[in-house]
DNA sequence: TTGTGTTTTATTGCCTCC
DNA sequence: GGAGGCAATAAAACACAA
């Protein structure tokens, strides 16, 4: 199936351009793509011209693909939006200060939601991992963060993305995650946006102003988890240094606290489906880099390669609008022409390890590899074995360059035994994730510091103790069980997987199950 | 195997900016 | 007016359930 789609798209590439029948990229030329728009929303002619060279795709199409995965960006963004709207409606100071944002006087009527701004200067501002709201957070974190950081790339956006969603939704919540990047020593919130603040010197305002202020004040009111009262004062954008004892919960650190699990990113509703959406997107690329075909992975190597070494990020995030990043600087957009089979290590690896059941579907096909959590070999597991050359270069490589930082977690990834009772796979997402910084990261260090360092913020946070790679399992697992216990969510078992959560009764939000939960405690 | 739903790709038209 | 981008639309490719 995927084969044919494959061969008929090498055919088709062989053949011209002439055939006017849809065809399909192949998971390099779309993993090219994302790794390339991951880092240019708004590629110049040039960058096109030359990544269509080395695609072997048309500028048009390339053109046409950044086009239409713009839209999708905003599609998934607007999804989420609503989604997160929902929760924020669903929770009263939060609806008080949320309601209404919507008619912001900032932005254009002709775009809706994030469309509020340029998204041009939204790039080139970096606004989306600080300002926004959690879901544009989330956004962030598959697009950006994701890839960048954590090298994740997908192998599709989607796939990726949607990986990545799903793990910052329940396990690495970005409301979670961001307050914890802020969190003081004293555990008490530092001035809101503070990377924004400090890192370009840009001060949210308007729409954005407001939106940053909601996720601080839902920072808050998730790390004061139970605590939190609707009926009490009102959080403040300037927070009041938090009680000495509002952390000090003592059964339940924040983490377990009913709030978390009332991710206001996560979908409340089934019908709002950016997750399953990506969950479709995300497998169907699944099984295209378990089903790569020789022809795939000749052209990957041949014929991409990896963008990591692209760096263009730092300029985009000086340069205006108007004043696009040019190849200039760079010779070669893809330069390094490393074996790009990190795209697919990224990707893949990121993409077996999660309980999307289309997912599980792949693992059956791998049998019992998709389960293996032993080695870092297991991204190879995904490709049947048809990469082992590639992958231990690629490996190789990545150790080679790899930041001891990396090192240092990744080790800490293998040897930190998975609390999750998805273990077996969850072990799998870790090294996989950990390998995937260290492939994708690596390279980047020669060059791209700058855009590093908001990423190594965020990597600090991934760091930290209680949010690494097993922690974030049991950051996913243990508020599920909480609300099992306490959500009269009949029938809900402990350990659904993550789409199971995510389809959970939408009769009320999450948020309103887990302050239901807080109220009856 | 088939029908249905989703996603991706291609095309076209309109808008904005220079 | 041209270039670039966005949005709408259609159609193909694909996934999945019956």
């Amino acid at each position: 199936m995927e084969e044919s789609g494959e061969l008929h798209s090498e055919e088709n590439k062989v053949s011209g351009e002439k055939n006017k029948k849809r065809r399909l990229k192949t998971p390099a030329q779309v993993t090219a793509l994302e790794k390339f728009y991951n880092e240019h929303k708004y590629p110049t002619e040039e960058m096109k011209l030359e990544l269509a060279g080395e695609l072997g795709l048309t500028e048009k199409q390339v053109s046409g693909w950044f086009c239409h995965r713009r839209l999708k960006d905003k599609r998934l963004l607007k999804d989420e939006a609503y989604a997160n709207g929902r929760q924020e409606h669903s929770s009263g100071v939060i609806q008080d200060r949320g309601s209404g944002l919507g008619q912001d006087s900032c932005g254009s009527t002709k775009h809706g939601d994030y469309r509020l701004l340029d998204p041009k200067e939204v790039e080139s501002r970096g606004l989306y991992s600080h300002d926004f709201s959690a879901a544009d957070l989330t956004y962030e974190h598959r697009n950006r963060y994701t890839e960048n950081v954590s090298g994740m790339d997908d192998t599709s956006s989607e796939s990726g993305s949607s990986l990545q969603y799903k793990s910052f939704s329940q396990g690495q919540d970005p409301y979670n995650l961001e307050p914890s990047t802020y969190l003081t020593p004293n555990r008490a919130m530092p001035p809101l946006n503070p990377k924004s603040a400090t890192n370009m010197g840009y001060k949210p305002s308007g729409y954005l102003k407001v939106r940053g202020e909601i996720d601080a004040i839902t920072s808050v009111k998730k790390q004061i988890g139970r605590n939190y009262r609707e009926d009490g004062p009102p959080l403040s954008v300037e927070f009041d240094p938090l009680p000495p004892g509002a952390f000090e919960d003592g059964t339940e650190g924040p983490i377990q606290e009913p709030y978390y699990s009332a991710n206001p990113t996560i979908p409340s509703s089934p019908e709002i489906s950016p997750v399953k959406r990506q969950l479709s997107l995300s497998s169907r690329y699944d099984s295209y880099n378990t089903k790569f075909s020789p022809q795939d992975l000749h052209m990957e190597g041949a014929e991409l390669g990896s963008f990591h070494d692209y760096d263009f990020q730092d300029k985009r995030s000086h340069q205006h609008v108007k004043q696009r990043p040019t190849f200039h600087s760079h010779a070669n957009p893809l330069p390094g022409r490393k074996s790009s089979l990190d795209l697919y290590e990224d990707s893949t690896g990121e993409a077996s390890a999660h309980n999307s059941k289309k997912n599980h579907r792949m693992v059956a096909k791998h049998g019992t590899e998709g389960m293996r959590s032993d080695s870092a070999s297991n991204h190879s597991d995904h490709y049947e074995g048809k990469v082992d050359v590639k992958q231990a270069n690629s490996l190789s490589h990545g150790y080679e360059t790899i930041n001891p930082k990396n090192t240092q977690r990744s080790e800490f990834v293998k040897s930190k035994p998975s609390n999750s009772k998805r273990m077996p796979h969850v072990s799998v997402d870790s090294e996989e994730r950990g390998l995937s910084i260290m492939t994708a990261k690596g390279p980047k260090l020669n060059g791209d510091q700058k855009g590093r360092i908001k990423y190594q913020d965020l990597d600090r946070v991934r760091m930290l103790p209680n949010e690494t790679m097993g922690g974030e399992q049991v950051m996913v697992d243990e508020p599920l069980q909480h609300n099992v216990k306490q959500a009269p969510v009949a029938g809900m078992q402990p350990l659904r997987n993550r789409r199971s959560a995510l389809e959970m009764p939408s009769s009320f939000s999450e948020d309103e199950t887990a302050e239901t939960s807080s109220s009856l405690n």
